[in-house]
DNA sequence: TGCCTATATGTCAGATATGACATAAACTAC
DNA sequence: GTAGTTTATGTCATATCTGACATATAGGCA
């Protein structure tokens, strides 16, 4: 199994803000997974918010369901860099998207 | 000429804080562009506090130096999960970066 | 039950980012 | 001056991400 399946796989697991300390994971890639899933999680709010589909957000954010999906999941295939534009491109603004990371 | 190229050279002539409503750039590119500076300010400014090189960065984070260098000159080429990853090797909190972004 | 809409998952060709390398430019200190 | 150090820029093969598509699963609701 891949280090990157494996990583979503564990990161799945547990329930928003509590990626704990797990297996061999260094702080920094912890860090980096709880950023991603704040962002994630951001964007979900955002979308129910809204009361959007996923077809729609992918219309307004130039993508596919499928990878809207992916972002909602925390999927370890989507970027910051996509989760950051489609907040960005949902309306939010740099602050908003400080404050989700925060 | 590219535009990413153009918007390089556009948002280079800014100084921080000031990439202002400039040709045709959305509000969303701008906010995605100001978004990327200052992460990259953020990461000149955490080297130079501790006084190092952008070789010894490189090595801390795992690339090159002129990777290091394209980072702090919020080059294109360059991704936020690259400036977001660096950040956190060189010991930041996702606290930090959130703070860095607002 | 079947039908409809929404969301999730797997895959892949094409697009973009990456590290590494060479080399240039900018600074110091001699 | 020029030798040494640091930072900037250009390029490129490979790695990674992306949108799109197919398909699966889930949840109504008649």
């Amino acid at each position: 199994m891949k280090a990157t399946k494996r990583k979503k796989l564990e990161a799945k697991g547990w329930k928003v803000g509590s990626v704990e300390d797990f297996l061999d994971l260094t702080p920094e890639e912890m860090a980096y997974i709880e950023l991603k899933l704040s962002l994630s999680n951001s964007l979900k709010e955002r979308r129910a918010k809204k009361k959007l589909s996923q077809v729609e957000v992918a219309k307004i954010v130039k993508t596919s369901q499928s990878r809207v999906a992916k972002m909602e999941a925390g999927d370890p295939s989507v970027s910051i860099d996509l989760l950051v534009k489609s907040l960005l491109a949902l309306g939010a603004s740099p602050k908003e998207v400080a404050k989700a990371i925060a």
